[in-house]
RNA sequence: GCGGGUGUAGCUCAAUUGGUUAGAGCGCCAGUUUGUGGUACUGGAGGUCGUGGGUUCAAUUCCCAUCACUCGCCCCA
């Protein structure tokens, strides 16, 4: 059946909101070029494979939210409902890892079968950056100071808060892990039935439960903290010292999990509460399983990902630079069209944002030109043509003089338009 | 996937216990103004009342289904 609405969980990224959408991907990309983070894509089909061996087999992206494509033989394809794993399998596939270290930044689109809310779609945008082959915890601090970098130069650093934790390598992780499953077990028929569910599949998330009779179960669970062991624990301790070094201000969480597999270490996550329930805003955290996960070289890797329709959301209209006033070239009857053309193709090369006006007399055309917001009118009429002038009236002031064509370029950059 | 709310013009919203031609503001188009826009005044266009079915003499209104959006949960950026 066809309709003519965009496919459920799809948006039209219309001028104004697309303007939104540029301009953070333009900044995200100039701030990790300061990093010395390159841009590169990945394809957005993936093979499922690529995602199901490394997001862990229990998430949700996995096992109910991925858009399968038709299969052609054998091949299981997949849209990819995350970046970091298809920049893993790329750095496989083309041999990068000789050289370390390795970073990227990419902006793309992702895919996941959720239910769509504000804030929460299934073609969904997102920002990353990713490093591999660094292990020092300064590494990770780098990598969140570039997050924060991006959020304060969009004006959100302020609006949300950096919440870190660490899980801990995977021993660490393995023994806490065991520990909290005994503690949870012995309370297992007061916990809330999602979490008697995620007993079973994740219960670290459990952790970060929103349900209150969970939480005050959780009061008496043991903590991670105490299951690190010197070597995690030094880590974690590292990154906050350089964290306040670079005076970014961040909170520790020490129910913050990751929902995918991959994570180990540090956690971090940049939320608001602007947005209702989809306060996340920007979240990684350090993945050094994940390349042998794979089936490549053991390189740990560090990096996050952010979501663009989060932050076009937050994103206050004055932050975005002005959109540029335009001239309008203003032909009063249609045969002198032509030269309005000349004439803009002149001042375009100059580099001037020029529109030109179509149909109508000149007050028609003024009155379009009006509604393009534009500046400057260059009013060409017979006696402009005759005379190879031009009218510049001011469209904000009313103001108008008539010069000689060559001059028009000249004088418009005395006003300061250019 | 679970539970709630909403759907009327391009946008924001009205419409009495179910009743005859579904309204307003903004926006759009045109005119007052055939070489001067913004303001003002005047006029005009624009609706399968989300969609499909049911009840009824009669449905935008009541019922069911469905789609979309939305809030919370789940999940996650």
């Amino acid at each position: 059946m066809t309709t003519l609405q965009p496919v459920r969980g799809t948006h039209d990224l219309l001028p104004p909101e697309h303007r939104k959408h540029s301009y953070i991907i333009n900044i995200a990309r100039k701030i990790a070029a300061c990093y010395g983070f390159p841009e590169m894509a990945t394809p957005i089909m993936e093979f499922k494979d690529v995602f199901k061996r490394t997001l862990g087999d229990v998430s949700d992206i996995v096992t109910k939210e991925m858009y399968e494509i038709v299969k052609r033989g054998d091949e299981e394809i997949v849209l990819r409902p995350e970046g970091t794993a298809g920049i893993a399998r790329s750095v496989i596939s083309n041999g990068l890892t000789q050289s370390m270290p390795l970073k990227f930044f990419y902006a793309g689109p992702m895919f996941r079968y959720e239910r769509p809310q504000k804030g929460r779609l299934r073609q969904l945008h997102q920002i990353g950056i990713e490093l591999f082959g660094v292990s020092d915890p300064m590494g990770d601090v780098e990598v969140i100071a570039l997050a924060f970098d991006i959020l304060k130069a969009l004006s959100l650093s302020h609006r949300g808060i950096l919440e870190i934790n660490t899980l801990g390598d995977e021993a660490s992780r393995t023994h806490y892990r065991d520990r909290l499953l005994t503690y949870l077990r012995d309370h297992e028929t007061n916990l809330s039935p999602d979490s008697q569910e995620r007993l079973e599949r994740n219960p670290l998330r459990i952790l970060d439960t929103k349900d209150e009779g969970d939480k005050k179960i959780l009061k008496g669970a043991p903590l991670l903290t105490e299951s690190l062991n010197a070597f995690s624990q030094e880590m974690f301790m590292k990154i906050q010292e350089g964290l306040k070094t670079l005076h970014i201000p961040f909170k520790l969480n020490p129910h913050l999990v990751r929902g995918l597999d991959y994570y180990c270490h540090v956690a971090f996550e940049f939320t608001t509460a602007e947005l209702g329930s989809q306060g996340a805003v920007l979240a990684g955290g350090r993945y050094d399983g994940l390349m042998s996960t794979m089936g490549g070289p053991s390189v740990p890797g560090v990096g996050w990902a952010g979501g663009i329709e989060r932050m076009a959301l937050m994103l206050m209209e004055d932050t975005l630079p002005p959109l540029i006033r335009p001239l309008a070239i203003i032909p009063t009857d249609e045969i002198f069209d032509i030269q309005g053309l000349s004439l803009a193709q002149i001042l375009r090369e100059e580099g001037y944002v020029v529109e030109m006006t179509y149909g109508g007399n000149l007050g028609k055309r003024l009155k379009k030109a009006n509604k393009i917001n534009a500046r400057y009118a260059l009013i060409l009429g017979e006696t402009e043509v005759a005379s190879h002038t031009v009218t510049l009236k001011n469209l904000d002031t009313g103001e108008q003089t008539q010069l000689p064509q060559h001059q028009v370029s000249e004088m418009l950059k005395e006003k300061g338009v250019l």
